[in-house]
DNA sequence: CTGAAAGCGCTTACAG
DNA sequence: CTGAAAGCGCTTACAG
């Protein structure tokens, strides 16, 4: 158990020099011979020396660390939902190729993001967000570099990366009217003011308008937006009379669904039509795979750090907003009504 | 921009007392009077303080900090395997019941570890190690506590935990034996010795043993443990004459079995039947539902936090190695040949 | 080009 | 019960 840390002090002893000359030629800084440093690199790899970054923090008040803060909105919606892997893996590659480290943090109601000063953490990033809550006035509280992802946040200050829900909503609606469809049913999360889903609805409403297609509100079921969600939501999508399709605000919810509706000996694309929201890699082998309205969740993730590094370092950057494309993604869940 | 941060001299100097006595509150040790103690919790509260961790590191040596080490094995098999998932949030929310915060780390192949030591972590949790890699023996140089998930190390000084995958290797099979069928294939991630799929490999062969069905290597198929691998793999499960079942050493692929096999017409589990492994949370969604040896991943991610802080409080805890116990569920994707 | 010294924000003996 | 001081391992002006 050798549990003496290897300090710089052992270096520079061994070297012959001072701790400060170490310190420069592991920084690179002030101006060091050739000579010297050659010594106190050779010093450093004999007795495999790494500085402790807790010293470098203490004088820097920087960690080259950065949180990502995941809703904990219950068990099922964040423990099950692939969709927050895609995002939380993309998000640290994206911080790793720029020598940050994450920390995952699954966020209770009552968190105090006293962490957020206590570790120096360089900036946070959050998902899901929502606007006049708690946990959010706490957030913008910290002053500290951040990014909201699938927020929605009024606030023009706020640095957001999200997708072109509404845009989205419409594009799927009408991809299933293009196929002949008229009474279309919308799978969709809770519809809080301002949230993802009420985005993703809004454009559904667009596009029965555009269509001259009349909005009937008991076609407009909420289920939570998680597999079990869809599934227990085919009982009521199965009752509803005439629907020959419908659009779910989200792909763990579509897959759900179709399951629930299997259950019940409906077959999808035959007997209805599904699409969904956000292209999980998942619904590639869902049977049938599944048409999705498709986000670069991957492209998000960096896109968030990106965003992230632009405030740490220039204290801004030049767009605070950042909204992403998404394009349908036409798979074999939808088929056209004949 | 208040960016200067609040220190403890701010709040021994609104207190009127020494920065000694902060601390001594702060932490309760040393004597101090009631009467100091709530001048001092009142200076913390009004100036909103908090100890900087970064100098307690400093001083203590530790850090309250643990990494989850997950295999960068190339994009497809990390970034889209829900396992990952379920296993990283039970890790997080059981550190956090410790008042541990986790850091995410994808290993790159070269990486070197060392934030490790420079971070001054209190411990790490690997998941997937091989024996005789590089990288395994760069982890085990850094004498910190260590934990090591489905990595099957032969060194009896290590602390891991897994599953029972030869005994669920075994279940499986006996499973679909027990259901009529004798002409099973087996779709298994690369055979590695000592490796996850080997174990459960082994498994599959004793059953056959058992049951006298003679061992066909050319219906053992290797493919990568992803739905992109089992999908591919059908078109080689669906060219073995005679056989009615497979069982797969993954529910990923599985499910991207299932997926495959429908894109040729083939039904499942009417054509063949299909067992899994791991018991995703996805499996029960599936079409139809996946039959599988189900572990319990969030089990496994709370005993690796467990172990890791009877290492770090103890230096060591009653067993190095906890083998989970798995078991059948029974769901549709497998059926009794008539 | 190199080093002595101060300081980052804490904790911990040790006096008093 | 309370405080002065040393020290954790670095970095950063500042002399020389």
């Amino acid at each position: 158990m050798s549990d003496m840390r290897v300090t710089i002090k052992d270096v520079a002893r061994c070297a012959g020099v001072s701790i400060a000359t170490v310190s420069n030629v592991l920084n690179g800084t002030g101006r060091v011979s050739a000579d010297t440093i050659s010594l106190v690199q050779r010093a450093i790899k004999a007795l495999d020396f790494s500085p402790s970054q807790a010293a470098r923090n203490l004088k820097a008040k920087k960690s080259r660390l950065i949180a990502v803060i995941v809703p904990f909105a219950g068990r099922g919606v964040l423990h099950e939902n692939p969709f927050y892997w895609e995002l939380v893996t993309a998000i640290e590659a994206g911080a790793r190729s720029y020598q940050l480290h994450v920390l995952l943090v699954g966020a209770e109601p009552e968190e105090s993001f006293s962490f957020v000063k206590e570790r120096h953490l360089d900036g946070v990033i959050v998902i899901g967000a929502s606007e006049g809550t708690e946990a959010l006035a706490r957030i913008l509280q910290l002053n500290v570099p951040t990014v909201f992802l699938d927020s929605y946040l009024s606030d023009a200050a706020l640095y957001q990366v999200l997708v072109d829900d509404e845009w989205g909503g419409c594009e799927g609606t009408k991809h299933l009217i293009g196929l002949g469809h008229r009474s279309i049913a919308l799978l969709t999360g809770e519809l809080r003011p301002r949230g993802v889903h009420e985005a993703r609805y809004i454009g559904y409403r667009k596009a029965l308008d555009e269509a001259g297609i009349g909005y009937r509100p008991n076609l407009v079921i909420e289920a939570p937006p998680s597999m079990e969600g869809g599934s227990s939501a085919a009982a009521r999508i199965a009752e509803l009379i005439g629907v020959t399709a419908v659009f779910a605000t989200s792909d763990v919810a579509a897959i759900g669904l179709m399951s629930g509706l299997g259950e019940r000996g409906i077959a999808v694309p035959r007997d209805l039509s599904v699409v969904g929201f956000d292209d999980l890699h998942l619904g590639r082998f869902a049977s049938p795979p599944l048409t999705t309205v498709a986000q670069d969740i991957g492209g998000k993730g960096r896109e968030a750090v990106r965003l992230l590094l632009a405030q740490m370092e220039n204290g801004r950057a030049p767009s605070r907003l950042e909204r992403l494309k998404v394009e349908m993604k036409v798979r074999r869940s939808a088929r056209r009504l004949e």
